[in-house]
DNA sequence: CGTGCCTTTGACCATTTGGTAAAATAATGG
DNA sequence: CCATTATTTTACCAAATGGTCAAAGGCACG
């Protein structure tokens, strides 16, 4: 799926163009949205012409999908981290710091994301209603646990999450808004301050 | 600004016209984008002629701008109605019920609004810069006169207040992933009691 | 009921845009 | 160095799209 068109090993020339290409095509796409963006503008950006960016990739629809199928590996991988082993409150805060530290290091894949989740994840549904959806049963059992347990206060799992994924992606996605009010440089370090402070004290027992 | 094209006062047809333009026209701006809808599809839903359209507004360019504009103006009020006066904890809690009724009565124009600031507020960053700001400013004085007096416990005021909007607003601008991994019919009732036990642990003094 | 204005439409355009065909230009392996 | 394959470009196209225009249809009101 999303191979080369030849059905041989990627030469380095071709390893080199497509990163290009996708990584022009994320600058655009999560800035202005699928059909916001035009081939034309890819291609420029990435340095190439419009046809040899189909010698890459199947088609505009084409490009999205490698994009879209590479971000959500990289999407779901935190949560994946959290370990039932672990401490319950160093877990859930250690997983809200990776997630924070997503919406630092790849705002453009979270802006990407959103716009996708947005318009009604037309092409990612089944993934989350099947991956994501198992994922996270998965770890709101585990969370679940813990509280039972006694060893974090009792609150909904599932929305817990939500929360969290909510809170993170924000500083990512409304990065103009958070800079329009702050007019500071970056908003990352007490984000990740008050993010502590405040899962901390709704989950302390 | 956005007045209808003769200067005078709009006929009855003209208000029923252009309010069934503006709402044919949220419902495909905020679930495609701008570029992603076409006149022809608005024209469609809103049962009129593409040229029609034009009749009413002045473009494409000038039916975006009006639903952002009158958008503005719903989503500030809610913060307006903080009450310096009033009990704290009880403000802030209403405030999150009001943003998150919000999201739960006008799911459309909360994405439209989120679209619009994933892309960099292209429309609207002089009025975050300028209105937003200074309300925010101003609000957030309040909350900070209330955590100094010790009726709040401390945290950030701005990211308290960034933190509601992220908040709320997930449950209409992620609507899909939240039924995706919930399988729920709706959401807000859990959302409520969930918010709510998160801010008062978070302020509880 | 007729006149003048508001509203609507059908036909039409220019531009943009995703995509193609084929020729031209590198690479690469023998 | 040649032949073969991989890559790139030039010239195009058909469809979609935002928008125009002049004519036709309604409507209100004297």
């Amino acid at each position: 799926m999303g191979d080369p068109r030849p059905i041989k090993k990627p030469s380095r020339i071709q390893l080199r163009n497509r990163r290009r290409i996708l990584d022009a095509a994320l600058d655009t796409f999560s800035q202005f949205g699928f059909r916001g963006t035009t081939l034309d503008q890819i291609a420029k950006a990435a340095g190439l012409s419009k046809p040899n960016l189909i010698y890459y990739f199947d088609g505009k629809e084409a490009i999205h999908a490698a994009l879209l199928s590479e971000l959500l590996e990289t999407w779901l991988d935190p949560l994946k981290e959290l370990d039932a082993g672990g401490e319950p409150m160093e877990e859930i805060l250690a997983y809200v710091r990776r997630k924070l530290r997503l919406s630092q290091d790849f705002p453009r894949e979270s802006r990407l994301f959103a716009t996708e989740i947005i318009q009604g994840a037309p092409h990612i549904q089944r993934v989350l209603e099947t991956d994501l959806k198992t994922l996270v049963d998965k770890q709101a059992r585990i969370i679940q646990g813990w509280m039972n347990d006694g060893r974090l206060a009792p609150a909904d799992p599932y929305h817990l999450i939500f929360s969290i994924w909510s809170l993170t992606q924000h500083y990512a996605d409304f990065d103009t808004q958070v800079r329009a009010v702050l007019a500071t440089e970056d908003a990352f370090p007490a984000a990740e301050a008050y993010l502590e402070t405040l899962f901390t004290r709704l989950l302390k027992v």
